[in-house]
DNA sequence: GTCTATAGGCAGATAGAC
DNA sequence: GTCTATCTGCCTATAGAC
């Protein structure tokens, strides 16, 4: 704790990747420059440079660190309990966290400019969906295990449409500037793919 | 016929859209130049600032194109009649076509990068999103109407989950370079959000 | 309609002083 | 660690000749 350079040299770094990760997920990789993380810090993007040695670096890390964060979040969903159901609106939430800062899915800001992205940022954008379709399938073999829930075909498949699904409606919703909107696509869709085995059950129980 | 002159004037702007539109839907909005698109027609940037005053016109221009196109494609749909969940097929197939060209939606793309657009080029992105949930909402209340298909809430709410749906399917199965994996999703959706009233009735029909 | 030439600005990046 | 100074290259855009 003594050790002020190297705390002072954390602290830089990490809130060069706030300012990055908030202009990455608002304007996308293409849509920022060195400059204007600076600009913001008040540094130069000289000193910039010293900390990610160019762009496609402080890229990667945005992208290993938001991918992190995300897995510490689906940890504590499991470490909460509850059924796949309760699971599945928690991980709705997330995203609908992140619309309210009017953000979009890091990752999925990327996946739009995949094209344009050095390669081992691409990697990391395909791995973060692979993580998160490895999760949302064991949450809904869960669900179909324990009978809380029912697919239409395999979990897997159903993992993949519930995250495309989520990332669109994100995407939708941004232009409208209208979180409601997000939820009542993710709502639609949640019910919809990954419904109670029994409607009619469900519906009497609720009302 | 004769007029030359007239005719060139149109068949290089119509040119010049298809190739910046291609360049539009693979590497989004900020992630092509004028210089780009001039060097694939080997003219000069001038020229090209000759047809369209600048990117942003070009832009504008495009979502124009490309909204006009759509709605003539979703006419065509209606055209051929048959019932809803035909329509919602053949709509399907529309964006899969788009991702077998290796694209992404041009609105798609464009709503990624929201932030940094125009204003008018935003305005015409959130007109064609409106122009697909209308059309959408018509063809479900259709299918409610005619009892083809079943839907949890209201018609509106059932369209934007749709088109939610396909953009974030798109989305994601362009960095797997997958279009098995768009429609797995697109299938899924459809089948979860606007189902037939009776999946048994429908189960035994199939095989 | 298309060209040459060029302006003026911003991008990412580096060398070297402090 | 952060700075100044600077480079090279690309960007959008315009003037004016042909």
């Amino acid at each position: 704790m003594a050790n002020t350079r190297q705390r002072d040299k954390a602290d830089t770094a990490s809130r060069i990747l706030d300012v990055a990760e908030r202009l990455m997920q608002t304007r996308g990789f293409n849509g920022f420059s060195y400059a204007d993380v600076a600009m913001e810090l008040k540094i130069t993007t000289a000193s910039l440079h010293y900390h990610f040695r160019g762009k496609a670096e402080l890229g990667e890390a945005l992208i290993n660190r938001y991918a992190t964060r995300f897995a510490t979040a689906l940890e504590g969903i499991d470490d909460r309990g509850g059924d796949a159901q309760a699971k599945l609106e928690a991980y709705a939430r997330i995203y609908a966290d992140v619309l309210r800062h009017r953000r979009m899915c890091l990752c999925g800001i990327l996946a739009a400019e995949y094209d344009t992205l050095p390669k081992p940022m691409r990697e990391a954008v395909v791995r973060f969906f692979d993580q998160n379709e490895a999760w949302l399938t064991g949450v809904l073999e869960l669900g179909v295990r324990e009978e809380t829930l029912r697919l239409a075909g395999s979990a897997a498949n159903a993992a993949r449409a519930i995250v495309s699904g989520l990332e669109g409606a994100m995407l939708i919703a941004r232009p409208y500037g209208d979180v409601d909107r997000f939820e009542a696509a993710a709502a639609q869709l949640l019910t919809s793919i990954a419904g109670t085995p029994s409607r009619v059950a469900s519906r009497s129980r609720g009302g």
